[in-house]
DNA sequence: CGGATGTCAGCAGCACTGATATAA
DNA sequence: CTTATATCAGTGATGCTGACATCC
């Protein structure tokens, strides 16, 4: 029985289940991306900007939920890498769009290889059809949770 | 379709959805919990000693695969708080023994009221059987990266 | 003025490595 | 001497809030 307890008021588990998996999957990216010199949150980063092509530094930090501020740290050094670049929006004086340089989308080639590595191992045990349906899972919980 | 291509090479997503998750989890709980006095690390090894018992901070290390010395911070602080206790192992002059003590179990248990909450919103479109295979998922997940 | 955006500064939580002391 | 344990000190990553200037 999986679900440790039926006591009621009780925890499931399943908090401390995505937790604890993070805790342990951030430590193996860790040390795969080390090598290729970025941490894990900036291959995050570099994802998001990968999927959603050009954003400015608040919509980055919307899609991220993150501060505004902490997404332009992250920018900061991802830019002094070389990894991105900034560049003013025409149509607003404000507004500076970032996106991925060529260098950019060479190092998240890189990272991916270690990404799938890392991918394979931790669902080895699982069917194409279970990890379809734990996508799926994984997907409605993020949303629920970022809603209210 | 789920996974999001099939361009070889390329991650799944469900690493990159494990981390999304945690991210938004641990801002929610922290939000929950901040009210009651303790961090959602703090939260995380209570449980441990609950689960547990008694635990020597080597052990908790282990257990949360953490460094002893990160392990050792988080002790020290809630010991402070009056949630834990330290006592000497009888049998080993080095080793100290740690254990919840009466007001931790019960800040544990306002916790728990909390974090069900939590839960209940985070997976409230799955099943009990959808929960149930997902609690497997994650815990294979957790196993195949904690070995190697 | 008011709202959105970018950015500087300070701070807290967390986990790491290195070094040290002690018990077995 | 060697190993395991606890713990002090320093460091790095991350993310937060507050404050401020700028653009529309």
């Amino acid at each position: 029985m999986p679900l440790q307890n039926d006591t009621p008021g009780r925890p499931s588990g399943l908090a401390y289940l995505v937790g604890r998996l993070d805790h342990v999957l951030s430590r193996r990216l860790r040390d795969s991306l080390a090598p290729l010199g970025l941490t894990v949150t900036q291959y995050t980063a570099l994802s998001v900007f990968r999927a959603q092509g050009s954003l400015s530094n608040a919509q980055l930090a919307e899609r991220t939920m993150v501060s505004p501020q902490s997404a332009n740290e992250m920018v900061k050094t991802m830019e002094a890498q070389g990894w991105i670049e900034r560049r003013p929006d025409p149509s607003h004086g404000r507004i500076i769009q970032i996106s991925l340089t060529i260098a950019g989308h060479a190092v998240m080639e890189r990272c991916d290889a270690e990404v799938v590595k890392v991918e394979a191992q931790m669902f080895a045990g699982l069917a194409l059809e279970e990890k379809m349906a734990l996508h799926s899972a994984l997907r409605g919980a993020v949303r629920a949770l970022s809603g209210s």
